[in-house]
DNA sequence: GTGAAAGCGCTAACAG
DNA sequence: CTGTTAGCGCTTTCAC
């Protein structure tokens, strides 16, 4: 009825739980004989190790602490996909902590994490986090920290984001390429950097490829479907000529779409459209909609490969050293999905 | 630069660790004033309880463990974030595990849940299992387990899923009182319960309000954009009258949807479309998709309380009891979302 | 190559 | 109301 132990291993076999123990940890120092043995006795009695035994004792969990806003996101469902996948191959598993966009929450989350004495923690910050001691407290005690996403720089640890002003150039560019002339943007609030850097994306790839760079073509919109097609009518009524939008976000530019539709505008002919994001419904709306991938899967590798490194400094106590150091930052390479909404015919 | 232990604690105040244990567990029998004293001291000391400590000498956790096939699919994200919410008011912390819709890595996960000693498991089957033991090990461990959306009856667990019968028999309703006539299903494939169990639903509809059931209207898919568009052609070319389609999931709806669009078939005018799952996208497509919700929300939330109602019946040791009778089945309302392309004009 | 002993940090009887 | 004691199940020196 209880569970089986190492003691009742050894007691079946007449040998010592510590031997037992270092059986079933394939140490060198067991004869492969007895390892066999001890091996079949725990498989019969269905052992199965206590992990927070072993945890307590060995001081590593090989759990590594997910904090994310939501996982209803799909963004940040992905990212933990990516991050487990791999994890899974390492030994490791995920405790996942939701910060539902709190500050409150996310605090309570790196409580809960360091209490459960996670070998590190890999976290994307709430919206209305301002405060950032709780961070601060995971760098004190030590446990390796990566961040991902939505990162803050005043943090120090390593991190993994998309380039964002490349994935805007990349985007203008593709729309310089396929024919459109008077490109313009959607942007979102200046205040968050993502979308700063976006905005300045676009306008050096305007400016790198000749094109005048003109207020008039630039919207600035709260990332919603409403400003997307807010923003599609007060730039086309301020200039007729605009033959393409580049929106901040995949769901602005679906605002965009909408309004372009219900104006009788074809696209992609009469005007091209393109998002960011790559988000779930980008590819069934009509037309099918070109946008910018983020690559979350690969982002939460990269994210796990830093904890990873992280985790082999600390060992190695490389803590002074690493202080000097600045922190890695992988900066992810933007990928152009491209789809109807930007095939302009020659 | 170690961690603060209680042990520390009572040697800053002079007491002993097991006082300040209880203090700090709010244990009736310590004074108002040394819990003051000693909660005090804690925090300056900046202490933090070892989980595993507590967990390995308590046999409680207060983790659960969640075992899905995908974080990446917006259904179980969704309800995994109605779970964390829930179970975060109610003391308990979430251990993610994905099985990628692999029977072998979810038998790792259980395997892993069950060393962590999880004080329960809810989990939701992959599509490629079909040697269920690694879940009788669970029960067979005591191990309270809840099973949500993807149910195997043998398993005799409480549940959680969504009336899919009435689920199809409300959209088919939903379709016949806004005035379509001839309405078509299509299906997926039978082998799977849900999916027979929505066309009953469709086909009860039709009998209930009298309309014909004609196998003509009727139209069996794998699931997919592609057996949508192959399905809508299919069903008009045998029947011009059909004026509605209800599919039996939003991604094939969708593709429906597309090849009305490209044949220049007027919705909700000429057909109108319905689809089931109320996917992430289903309010982006033109016209917006009108569809079944299946509450991951609620899910997550009746999943926790069956777990906590099963710890409460292991902890009265109701064993035996609870072996004969029929585990708890909680059966969800489907709910319809009305949109565009059901909205006929009267 | 194997075993004895100690202890990770905490909780829960029990005694006082 | 507080303190002593024992031990959860494991790993890890260290001795043999």
């Amino acid at each position: 009825m209880a569970r089986t132990t190492i003691h009742d291993i050894a007691k079946e076999l007449n040998t010592s739980p510590s031997t037992v123990s270092k059986a079933l940890n394939d140490h060198p120092s067991i004869s492969a004989a007895t390892k066999e043995l001890i091996r079949t006795a725990a498989q019969n009695l269905n052992y199965r190790q206590n992990r927070l035994a072993s945890s307590l004792r060995s001081g590593r969990t090989n759990i590594i602490g997910i904090l994310i806003p939501s996982t209803d996101i799909g963004f940040f469902g992905a990212v933990v996909h990516g991050i487990e996948k791999i994890a899974r191959s390492n030994g490791y598993n995920i405790l996942l902590f939701q910060s539902s966009e709190t500050g409150e929450y996310e605090v309570e989350g790196v409580e809960t994490l360091l209490q459960t004495s996670v070998d590190g923690i890999i976290a994307s910050i709430a919206k209305d986090t301002s405060n950032l001691d709780h961070f601060y407290d995971v760098k004190r005690r030590k446990v390796p920290l990566v961040m991902f996403d939505r990162v803050k720089d005043e943090l120090t640890s390593p991190s993994v984001v998309v380039d964002d002003y490349k994935g805007a150039f990349m985007a203008t560019e593709h729309l310089i390429q396929k024919g459109y002339k008077r490109i313009a943007h959607i942007s979102g609030p200046q205040h968050i950097k993502i979308f700063n850097d976006r905005l300045l994306g676009y306008v050096d790839a305007l400016k790198k490829n000749n094109l005048p760079v003109d207020d008039d073509l630039i919207q600035y919109g709260r990332n919603s479907i409403e400003s997307g097609k807010l923003g599609a009518e007060r730039l086309l009524s301020r200039d007729k000529n605009i033959d393409a939008i580049f929106a901040v976000v995949d769901i602005t530019a679906l605002g965009a779409l909408q309004y372009l539709k219900q104006q009788g505008i074809k696209m992609p002919e009469q005007v091209g459209v393109l998002g960011f994001g790559n988000e779930s419904f980008t590819p069934y709306v009509t037309p099918t909609l070109s946008t910018i991938d983020q690559q979350p899967a690969r982002m939460g590798e990269e994210a796990f490969t830093l904890f990873l490194e992280a985790l082999g400094k600390k060992s190695n106590g490389v803590d002074t050293l690493e202080m000097l150091e600045e922190p890695k930052k992988i900066i992810l390479e933007p990928v152009l999905i491209e789809r109807e909404s930007t095939q302009r015919p020659k």
